[in-house]
DNA sequence: AAATAAACGCAACAATGTTGCAGTTATTGT
DNA sequence: ACAATAACTGCAACATTGTTGCGTTTATTT
């Protein structure tokens, strides 16, 4: 369990000016090791037995992580936050993709869209959130 | 409580092909009453006292309303579910915007969005879901 | 090694939605 | 108008996801 990714998340970890913890290391590094979007749940059954953690402080390292901009949270259907890893690649605003079958999550390039999107009179723009849902290669 | 909005509802469900009830049809008048997409909680508050509803059957009732098309239920990131009153003028495919500090969550026009977005090869398109987060006029 | 703020673990709670089942009712046919 | 019946309802119990309070432990600094 300590591999290239772990030395990452700590030295990420550290570089934001929080405590080290063996958990905050772990759950990032198990966000930097997955290309999509993962649960709350996922992460606790990747997450070494041995190590226990308890769902609390996994929750709370979550919402710290996402405050230090290390991970973003995706919103979903399913009433369930799916959380990624936020490498240099993609920008704070891009979306994302849904299968419908597995609900696997991915992030998708960059969005293109224009920020000034239309709204009524006295509406000030803030964000786009948008997922584009379908079946993914697997469903397909 | 019986004005334009009950009969429309009433003509609404008995064309769907479905038992005319006093639950479904006042929960339907309440949503053509409304211009926002307005959550579960704001339904029962909106519903008579007099004239009693559990909970469960507006739950049921919803999930019939939408079946039937007469409704639609849009997701947010507060894990709650908001419904709305299908209008002629807005197609199946339009966006949304949620205030991000008052929370109430408006229709947007009809989605100008390209329907084949840039997915990997071998994912397929169903739909997207957009929403547009901000400031409503009475928050800004 | 000691001091200390930060983080953790546990238990209890909150919010939203679902399921099973017995009882009620809207509708249909007579 | 009345009876038959499938559709609907109400209640209780449950499931899932996430949050809060608080006493204990720990990473870091001195
Ligand atoms: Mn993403
Ligand atoms: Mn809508
Ligand atoms: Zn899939
Ligand atoms: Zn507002």
């Amino acid at each position: 369990m300590f591999n290239e990714f772990h030395t990452t998340a700590e030295e990420l970890i550290r570089h934001s000016g929080g405590r080290a913890t063996a958990g905050r290391i772990g759950i990032l590094a198990i966000l930097l090791a997955e290309q999509q979007a993962i649960t709350h749940r996922e992460i606790e059954q990747r997450y070494p037995e041995a190590l226990q953690l308890d769902r609390v402080t996994l929750y709370r390292a979550l919402e710290w992580l996402a405050g230090k901009n290390l991970i973003h949270k995706v919103t979903s259907d399913d009433r369930v936050w799916r959380y990624h890893a936020n490498r240099e690649l993609h920008s704070h605003q891009h979306a994302h993709f849904k299968c419908t079958r597995c609900a696997q999550m991915i992030c998708l390039s960059d969005l293109p869209i224009d920020q000034s999107w239309p709204l009524p009179i006295g509406y000030r723009f803030q964000e786009i959130e948008l997922t584009v849902k379908g079946l993914c290669a697997d469903c397909c």
